[in-house]
DNA sequence: CCGGTTTGTCACCGGCCTGTTACCGGGGCG
DNA sequence: CGCCCCGGTAACAGGCCGGTGACAAACCGG
């Protein structure tokens, strides 16, 4: 689940993407409305949060582009007693507003609203740490990096080792969850798998930094 | 956003599939009450509208078989004082009723209402960035190329796809929401519609720029 | 009922995934 | 020291999946 969050004030954009990361979102971040709008073509994100004031491009404008050509639910962020901002933006199609200053737990709150009403609540937001999963697209992205294609075997692995970022898994459990395998002896297949996978997301695939071997499994380090 | 209607007078079905199409609406037609019967079954559509008068089966024979099994929103279309098709319509479920004449804009908004009522109004969008769908004429427009033919099928692929314009859609979802089918296995049908449209709308469908292969289904980039 | 269009089915190709085998190297242990 | 277990790596083969063309069946409008 992708979050595009717009706001030229470092600070405030760091913390919603912050809350947001926490909370399993793959977060894009835009310090101005002009890249707003570059990031929102070349990511389409799943939900987009736009502050009024921006330089370059207001959110408005970035709101109004975004409008022309997508359906994406959009929340604007706006200052206290703007009455006329607010009509303005609902008037432009945004989906809902945010009176600053906020609670991190509001922001959450409403967009999750926000997602379930557009009815993607579906795809449970998967991340940890640098690592985020996109399952529909079945992609990872490591930090500020590109996203990577996984393969289906890939991807239950990475989603495995995700769901206990930080612990060992065992290699039996892993066995059990990404072939459904009943028996041991099949270590091969984990190995290679793991050794795919680190190909992949590992940035010295020789010197694993978070894909690690660990006693009787793996686990996944987050930091 | 399905809509079946039912109707065994030509000209009206058609204005009533016109004037919703106009609006979004994807349209199914049946011209007597067995086929309504049959195309509820197979389109799942998300509200029913029913001429009384009809052959094969009345709309009230066919507004019962349904709320055997569905609690779809459904509205009747009668004639101008039959006070007891009222009430035995809604007697026998019924969600609303029109009497004929009526004006086409009258119908969109009992429509529109029994959808907002039943908690269903998103409506589809027709148009994403250089891809304009039009669902009356069964056509698409690429960027400012001419309008191109769509058979029945490959308008139901576009337009789900459309509806969500860069994200993946899985090849289940596809084959759910285009034939209705329950299980996989018809993927071959999915790979020829797929390739039947792109050739259709990719200017060069060896090298598919808007319709791509993403893990496990399609996307429609649009940017 | 007829002819053209649309849709479903079959066969084949080529690339990528995945499972398998083989080999290497290190650490524990007798 | 030699053996063995274990994890990492490489190479390869079979199979699955998507793309494509051809053809048959079903459908549709007149």
């Amino acid at each position: 689940m992708k979050v595009l969050v717009a706001d030229d004030d470092a600070e405030l954009r760091e913390l919603i993407a912050f809350t947001l990361g926490q909370a399993g979102y793959l977060v894009i971040k835009a310090s101005d409305g002009s890249a707003a709008v570059r990031l929102f073509s070349a990511e389409s994100p799943d939900l987009v949060v736009l502050d009024i004031n921006m330089p370059a491009l207001s959110g408005f404008q970035v709101c109004e582009a975004i409008r022309t050509r997508s359906r994406v639910p959009v929340m604007m962020l706006t200052v206290r007693g703007e009455e006329e901002d607010l009509v303005r933006a609902l008037g432009l199609g945004a989906d809902d507003y945010l009176t600053k200053p906020f609670s991190p737990r509001t922001l959450l709150a409403r967009i999750r609203a926000l997602l379930r009403r557009a009815g993607m609540e579906n795809t449970a937001p998967v991340a940890a740490g640098r690592i985020g999963l996109d399952l529909n697209e079945h992609t990872v992205r490591i930090g500020e990096g590109e996203a990577v294609r996984l393969t289906k075997l890939e991807l239950r692995l990475l989603q495995m080792l995700l769901a206990n970022a930080g612990h060992t898994v065992s290699s039996e459990r892993l066995l059990v969850q990404v072939w459904g395998h009943r028996s041991g002896g099949d270590r091969q297949l984990l190995k290679q798998l793991v050794h795919r996978l680190r190909q992949k997301i590992e940035a010295d695939p020789g010197a694993p930094a978070l894909l690690r071997t660990a006693a009787a499994g793996y686990k996944l380090v987050v930091d």
